[in-house]
DNA sequence: TTCTTTTCCTAGTGAAATAGTATGATATAA
DNA sequence: TTATATCATACTATTTCACTAGGAAAAGAA
């Protein structure tokens, strides 16, 4: 019952482009340095994020990568969704090709899909922006002390 | 994002229990092949369980295992924690031996909580006995159909 | 006592998932 | 043409998962 790492740094990818975004394209390098992961794992992660259309990219000289929409327009949701895929409990409620022979008369099938739907709900009920906000409050209380 | 098989089996192995209460010892046996699982293998679910003050079991001829308390006084969420350890998920969380070393600037942690809490609330709201008595309608319903 | 049945305990195992590394190709700007 | 960046794919070590295996110990029945 846990997230991936995959899941939290795509996470904290967002996060960081959403509060360096100046415009321009940041490169992996820069976002590495600040998350403390190496940019050849950013990559794995950033790829799917791209593919997923929740990123814009760049190769090249001054290349790089920056949010396909404004960071309110993002759910938390969708993003763990790309890295994690459905955040159901348990396959046999999602995953078509994984159905329970006794799901006919299964008690907890119902159970595991009302949990499913609490987990979803949760992080659908954040945005992007909703966490990148949060982040800086954060700092600035830490510097304040 | 998954409940294990230990998790799911436990679960089943608690409800088959309460459907079968009749004040005698029960054995892994006849739970097995209600459930379709090893007796192998459910007897590490068992014992986890006992070792947990869920279960009173006894060994040898006529033995077996039976619920230590009424099934309306377990919440499902006590169950599953015996089986998956906390429900929270990431570790920075909830382990302390995993303390994560962005934790002051962490936008994430208090989202992670949340989710945390919303999973446990949720589980912690249903009984054992609530899941037993739905899966007896979900049979009755097979059966009238 | 001996036999059968059951739990109890520990170890082993194959497959899959996780958390990365490594290598090199391709694109862009200076 | 060179430096810098993404893109694509393959590889690997470790851990977790989902069991299986073997036998000891207890309890009741014969």
């Amino acid at each position: 019952m846990k997230i991936s790492t995959k899941g939290r740094y795509a996470l904290r990818v967002m996060i960081d482009l959403t509060q360096h975004d100046n415009g321009e394209y940041i490169a992996l390098k820069d976002i590495a340095n600040r998350q403390q992961v190496t940019v050849k794992y950013l990559e794995q992660i950033v790829s799917a994020l791209n593919k997923a259309g929740m990123l814009v990219s760049m190769r090249g000289n001054n290349g790089g990568h920056r949010l396909a929409r404004p960071a309110g327009q993002y759910t938390v949701g969708e993003i763990l969704r790309v890295m994690e895929g459905d955040l159901s409990p348990v396959d046999c409620v999602s995953d078509p090709a994984k159905p329970c022979p006794m799901q006919e008369t299964c008690a907890t099938i119902e159970f595991w899909r009302g949990l499913g739907k609490v987990v979803n709900d949760y992080v659908d009920s954040f945005t992007l922006q909703d966490l990148a906000d949060r982040d800086l409050e954060g700092q600035q209380l830490s510097y304040s002390i």
